[in-house]
DNA sequence: CCTTGCCCTGACACCGATGTCAGGGCTTAC
DNA sequence: GTAAGCCCTGACATCGGTGTCAGGGCAAGG
């Protein structure tokens, strides 16, 4: 399989797939004539990749996962290493969750004033 | 009260100022030097201006607030321009929210499945 | 032969608030 | 006169995933 075909299969672009190559996460073989060369397993690693991106992960975050996968896991997150990293971003999440409750808070109680000071 | 005066109460940098008023939320008169000089109430709305950046606005949504302070209210808020810049933010920090909540329970499911495993 | 369509590499653009550096001017104190 | 410490402008770097363009090769079909 071609990046392209492999790009399409994944809903997204060569230049990404470049990309996730360029930071170790995918190494397709070569063709004679230089053309990258996937094997239909990957497609499953990069659908992996992308839930992880689009959940806030970094691309290097995501190796272990990918390591895991690769080494025959039923899934990515079956690891010790992936473990790891999972209560961080868990941890990250959580701290996140707080600011934006916070900011929430605030900007619920100006925009309550707001109206206070319309029927006064 | 020169630049680096007024950073220092602020609790930032000259550079920060100067970027502010690049971005028409301050300006400054100017000695016969060219030195930006600020008078005591700008300190004011530099807080207001760190308060709401801190609170993920952006320096474009922070404008009618200052200009709502400029105007003689108590609170840069209590404007009705302020609002809809208010209630957008609201929208999105809701959305925000939303979508970290969903995150939080992916990661805490398989972080479950991890220890599930452990002990089959 | 020429076109079309895929592939390759390398590089710049984005977004947004801030740091930092370069190169130069003013004021004050020694 | 000179050193220190503040000020000025202008410009590049940061972070991260992706778009996009330039310049060039390869393959298949007319």
């Amino acid at each position: 399989m071609l990046i392209g075909e492999l790009a399409d299969r994944a809903g997204t672009s060569p230049r990404t797939l470049r990309y996730y190559e360029e930071h170790g996460l995918i190494r397709p073989r070569r063709d004679a004539n230089g053309y990258r060369q996937y094997d239909d397993a990957e497609l499953r690693v990069v659908h992996e990749i992308r839930t992880l991106l689009a959940d806030g992960f970094g691309v290097d975050d995501i190796k272990p996962f990918v390591a895991c996968l690769r080494a025959g896991n039923s899934a990515g997150h079956v690891c010790p290493e992936s473990a790891v990293v999972l209560r961080r971003r868990l941890a990250e999440v959580d701290d996140l969750l707080d600011r934006l409750t916070g900011v929430r808070e605030r900007l619920q109680d100006q925009l309550k004033e707001i109206r206070c000071q319309m029927t006064p």
